[in-house]
DNA sequence: GAGCACTGC
């Protein structure tokens, strides 16, 4: 390599590189000043309202049948409807053809596959429209029925589960809402009359606290099985035992029940573990409509992906031809770095080459800004998206050809024995791979760059670790427990979570008094799995009646539910740290939150107070919504709602304790914190109103380890406060006789 | 002195 240039050379490639001069050193970590940011606050999310559940009217019939017909020549070519259904697969993923497949449809395939066995795997691509074909079906064809019951299908996220259903319902010629509908947290657009209800996992959860047997629905479709969210993983155990359970009770002969059908359905080739899982399932693949992506690995390992990912794009930009560019990251800041290099570099490009439009793309941004990357390039512009794993599921942008994949990614973790969370870089898995590299190929033929070796890709793991085996699992254990499993121990997991992890859920759901010292879920501790949220906030929130505290209790929970309730564009930190002293309390960060909504109130929600102040209105409106059905849970339950704390505001933090009792930390001498639990040094974090602050003890509301162990909603208490909070915990401690 | 992947009820 020529010193002073560089270059990346990747597998397969031709020789004619692009160089640019090295800019190693540009291309450091540093902190990016003048972002490309605009505008302060972002838009109001107006969320779709729910139709109503109506019947449609005579003319809306007609419409209705009229664009059900337009929909159906679009329907019919699918490969779900007409392709071909392929019963095994060699080793390469390649379909094997059987005799059985040339005689019927798909469709009628898939059907009598369904028929004929309780539970079926469904392998299928992106395009091959399993999503939204075999519900349909399924209803067609009398396996959801009025009387045997409705078809549930269950999406990991909230946007797939309402857009899929207003889909669908125009397919089937019905108002959403009817026919078809959703349930998702806060927007319910379904009736008795739904036939076909999609909904995501965690509300199914949900569902089942009242109806143990999901008796009101024929099948449950689990769809995206491959993702391995907590909330599917603990729907897979759910269902199978509520399949055997409404088996054996048709075999004696029960009434008003039919067997359950259980269909899971998974883009990736792991089919044979669900199947496995469930029993040995019959496995069908269904082709799919993903384009050939080509494929290229580094020849030598890259140092710093960041300078490699640069210096890709430019290549591409140089010698490819047109189709957006889509960089995998791994956070805000990497791509605000990235962002402002590729806008300082595309400067200088020959006035001959097309112009280069840098996209950046992270949860964080307000939807405004991330709409840009949905809007077509310029007239002879390409457009470069630089996200983070949001694009590799949650988000689906067209005209991306090129693909380049860092081959890292920012994951959770959790340490159950030291009860510590992390937030580390980490090299993703084979899979995630193959995910990231399919988004160059859902509308033609493309390129996927990736910034390491080909010995380095066929190292990473094959999978993913489900996220059951990666986080606290204390609310699951309690839903667990709610829902009738008492001996989470021995739950059928698909993939069983560390003992020390399950211990370590009931210890804790034992210390919140949950739980009695059998297992058994206390009178409070069904209380606490009523409310939405994890039982440490449930815990706070029930205890908030005895300080009488309830409405600041309830408003401070839904402040901590949202990441931030501030936004930060790259290039304002400053002025956006001037805005947040406006609100400090000088107990933390618990009550400094609770004076931005009370100030927030106090405007009306004001858009320019909420542009000056840098408030992030789409995660105001979600704690307004959080804060709305907490209100309505608490009314549910006979906990008046209305109470307030107002000038003793020392109950409202004490109230907080009494669930966060384990979360505490005292000063040392030498000006650290250590928390109580433990016995870590912990930082504050710079995000805090209580950062640099020093104080005998605080309080906070979560410690993550990423370049330390910082804490995050951070209050002032007393020490003498602790005992009191948690006798239990704290009634033999050092700390009480101290107090 | 200095920083927060993504979902969901």
């Amino acid at each position: 390599m020529a010193a002073g240039a560089k270059v990346v050379h990747f597998s397969n490639e031709d020789d004619d590189q692009f160089i640019i001069h090295d800019n190693k050193h540009a291309a450091k970590r540093r902190r990016v000043q003048n972002g490309v940011h605009e505008s302060a606050a972002d838009q109001p999310n107006d969320r779709p309202e729910s139709s109503r559940p109506k019947a449609p009217t005579q003319k809306q019939e007609k419409d209705l049948q009229r664009k059900k017909q337009e929909l159906f020549e679009f329907r019919k070519n699918l490969p779900v409807f007409t392709g071909m259904i392929y019963n095994c697969v060699d080793w390469l993923g390649v379909p094997i053809l059987t005799s059985i497949s040339f005689f019927s449809s798909a469709r009628d395939q898939i059907i009598k596959g369904v028929q004929e066995n309780e539970t079926v795997v469904i392998v299928g691509e992106t395009g091959s429209g399993k999503t939204t074909q075999i519900p349909q079906f399924l209803l067609e064809c009398g396996i959801g029925s009025p009387g045997r019951g409705a078809i549930a299908v269950t999406q990991p996220r909230r946007v797939a589960a309402t857009s899929l259903a207003k889909r669908v319902a125009e397919e089937v010629g019905t108002t959403l809402g009817y026919r078809v509908g959703y349930t998702v947290r806060f927007d319910d657009a379904s009736s008795q009359h739904t036939m076909i209800k999609y909904l995501t996992d965690g509300m199914l959860l949900r569902e089942l606290l009242s109806d143990k047997l999901l008796l009101r629905y024929s099948v449950v479709i689990l769809d995206e099985a491959h993702e391995r969210t907590l909330r599917t993983d603990m729907l897979f155990g759910m269902v199978k035992e509520i399949q055997q359970t409404r088996k054996e009770m048709v075999q004696r002969g029960e009434k008003d029940v039919c067997e359950l059908k259980i269909v899971v359905m998974s883009a990736t080739l792991d089919a044979e573990k669900f199947s496995e899982y469930f029993n040995g399932a019959r496995i069908m693949y269904v082709s799919g409509r993903l384009f050939p992506v080509k494929v290229y690995n580094t020849i030598e390992p890259q140092s710093d992906y960041l300078d490699a990912a640069l210096v890709t794009i430019f290549q591409i930009h140089m010698r490819r031809p047109k189709g957006d560019i889509l960089v995998f990251l791994t956070g805000q800041e990497e791509i605000e770095t990235l962002t402002a290099l590729l806008t300082e570099y595309a400067g200088q490009l020959p006035s001959n080459v097309q112009a280069l439009l840098p996209c950046p793309l992270f949860a964080a941004l307000p939807p405004a800004q991330q709409q840009k990357v949905f809007e077509p390039a310029p007239h002879n512009t390409r457009k470069v998206v630089l996200a983070t794993n949001i694009a590799e599921t949650s988000i689906t942008i067209s005209g991306i050809r090129y693909v380049i994949d860092c081959g890292v990614a920012k994951v959770r973790g959790f340490n159950a024995k030291i009860g510590v969370e992390s937030l580390l870089v980490h090299p993703i898995s084979k899979s995630s791979a193959r995910q990231r590299m399919g988004r160059a190929g859902r509308e033609a033929a493309g390129f996927c760059y990736r910034l390491y070796t080909e010995p380095s890709f066929g190292s990473l793991e094959e999978n993913t670790i489900p996220e059951i085996k990666r986080c606290n699992l204390a609310a699951a254990v309690l839903n667990l427990k709610a829902a009738g499993v008492h001996d989470v121990l021995h739950f059928d997991y698909m993939d069983r979570p560390s003992r020390t992890s399950l211990s370590r859920a009931l210890e804790q759901l034992y210390s919140l008094s949950a739980i009695d010292d059998k297992g058994t879920l206390t009178q409070e501790g069904k209380q606490m799995a009523e409310f939405p949220l994890d039982p440490v906030f449930s815990k706070v929130l029930i205890q908030s009646q005895q300080y009488e505290c309830t409405s600041e209790v309830i408003s401070i929970i839904s402040l901590l539910s949202v990441d931030s309730v501030f936004f930060t564009p790259p290039d304002k930190r400053d002025n956006v740290a001037e805005a947040k002293k406006r609100f400090v309390h000088p107990d933390g960060d618990h009550l400094t939150l609770l004076n931005v909504l009370k100030s927030y109130w106090e405007v009306k929600g004001d858009k320019e107070w909420c542009r000056e102040n840098f408030i992030n209105m789409r995660n105001i409106k979600i704690v307004l919504d959080v804060r709305n059905q907490l209100i309505q849970f608490c009314t549910r339950m006979g906990i008046v709602s209305s109470t307030s704390a107002g000038n003793e505001t020392d109950n409202i933090l004490k109230s907080f304790l009494s669930g966060f009792f384990q979360n505490t930390a005292l000063l040392q001498p030498d000006g650290t914190y250590k928390s109580v639990v433990g016995g870590q040094t912990i930082s504050i974090h710079p995000g805090s109103s209580m950062f640099g602050k020093r104080v005998e003890a605080i309080m906070y509301n979560e410690l993550v380890f990423t370049t330390r162990q910082y804490v995050r909603g951070v209050s002032t208490v007393q020490g003498a406060w602790l005992p009191m909070a948690a006798p239990k915990y704290f009634g033999n401690s050092k700390l009480a006789t101290n107090a």
